[in-house]
DNA sequence: CACGTTTTTACACGATTGTGCACGATTGCG
DNA sequence: CGCAATCGTGCACAATCGTGTAAAAACGTG
């Protein structure tokens, strides 16, 4: 059995995450003979790509964008309500502000000050309903963007979707990312929903990113912008790495740290400990 | 067999939470040959997230976030969805179908059969979140009216809207109704809502309209189409003095007495107290 | 070939994480 | 109240991980 190259290991990793939907870092190092050390570094690589994502015993696959919708409306439900606190700190009154589909951007939406006048634009059903529900009537003017909505993104991202976009100027744009990273900057799952944030943060003076910490160092498969072209970038309290993130003209806001749990909170900093997932 | 990552586990947890509404420790412990402390730490990790919530034995899932839609609904919630199970009996596979804002068509929109493919055309963000929350992903195509929207209205209706409702043809619209009366026909509170509703009627090949017994007989403001224009009316069991509604192609159409509590008898009366639900 | 540099790997060691067990406290129920 | 089920928490042990270090292999260059 010959010894197969290490990028032809890293194809294998790869192909058997796709097909299994998991691998063991010992099943690997017993398959290709090597240390269980040498696969943690390959773990390592995968994820730093944002090919994988690691956990204690091996590798799950990056989150499979085929999910629908609600499953995701629950996740980190807290987290994204810090995340929303710490990005409305960048609105004014009378801006004129995009929310782009998404869960974090949905916390966002209900999280807005009641009395702060804004015109919202959004092309996600699930978030003009919630605006609908929590705004008051004369502080806040409500524009959707219609047309045809792939369940799956949950929001309007085609061409009729483009055009209205063409005859609006945003002060700030809220955008979802299905990944972000340092060299691949913001990506999403589907091509269609990537042109569509293109054309949004190109009519925008300023882009605003809010991404749990499990986005951060992953990547999707369509870029959106680079990091250069954000202006701010909301994450956790406990984020970490950040330093590849810095950009001249890029503010990162960290969001308070939502200790107010119902209860045990005492077991609060064993459960949501800090990704480990480290680039190089 | 072969040992779950804790993820995975998680992940599936997550699911079985989802699939079949609650789980018990005891269950979980022997399905993934585990103590049941180790199971108790999962369902705590996943209460901090927010995808749980820990009860005595096992643990419920989140109560879900759906958007909250007015009070009214909830008022005659088992009218209203006793008229929508009268109204789709109108809709075939394939149909293009249009459902106007109002917690009428919002009750429709609950009621749609998940697996009768259709494509729903709505200016009502609040009923286009309804869809994306209970609609399979292939079975439903999801195309919104996009514009301004009025918050009292819930729907887009301006020039905008208008001229992309131009650029379809419904197989049926089902029309909201502030008012209907033998004389007037159906009549809406605002005028810009009302004209948005002719353009739809007049678009499509049905006009459906369904109205509970307090919107008999009365009349609103603005004129939108005379009942000589409508297709089915919905009303309720008892409805009474409908002789006064027929029209040579008007069929209508009796709600089935709602009796039959949809069970769904959860969890949680049987083994949580009951607590208010607050959901933001 | 000789030599220095880079890359890759394996091993060692301490730190972190996951799990089961023990024991007392709490809760549900008759 | 009393009993059984469940829960919380501390602790021990094993699995896994991260990092530093050294050896081996590959590579480029004279």
């Amino acid at each position: 059995m010959m010894k197969p190259l290490i990028q032809e290991r890293l194809s294998v990793i790869s192909a058997r995450l796709a097909e299994h939907g998991r691998v063991l870092s010992s099943e690997l190092a017993a398959e290709f003979h090597v240390s269980e050390d040498t696969i943690r570094r390959d773990l390592r690589e995968l994820a730093a790509a944002g090919l994988c994502k690691r956990v204690y015993g091996g590798a799950l696959p990056t989150a499979t964008p085929k999910v629908h919708f609600n499953t995701r409306l629950t996740d980190n439900r807290d987290v994204k309500a810090a995340l929303a606190r710490a990005a409305i700190a960048t609105l004014r009154p009378n801006m004129t502000v995009f929310l782009d589909s998404g869960t974090t951007n949905l916390a966002i939406a209900f999280a807005l000050p009641k009395d702060l006048p804004l015109t919202v634009v959004t092309n996600a059903p699930t978030i003009a309903a919630a605006i609908i529900q929590t705004a008051q009537v004369n502080t806040t003017e409500l524009i959707t963007i219609g047309g045809n909505i792939p369940i799956a993104i949950g929001g309007a991202v085609g061409s009729r979707a483009l055009r209205d976009i063409e005859a609006i100027t945003f002060d700030i744009a809220c955008l979802g990312a299905c990944g972000i990273a340092p060299d691949t900057g913001i990506t999403a799952d589907y091509l269609e929903d990537a042109h569509f944030k293109q054309a949004v943060a190109a009519r925008s003076r300023a882009v605003l990113v809010a991404a749990t910490n499990d986005k951060l160092g992953t990547a999707a498969a369509h870029a959106v912008v680079p990091l250069d072209q954000c202006d701010f970038l909301c994450v956790e309290h406990d984020a970490q790495a950040l330093g590849l993130y810095e950009r001249p003209d890029l503010t990162i806001l960290r969001a308070p740290d939502g200790l107010e749990r119902s209860g045990q909170t005492k077991f609060d900093e064993s459960i949501t400990r800090p990704e480990r997932s480290e680039d190089r």
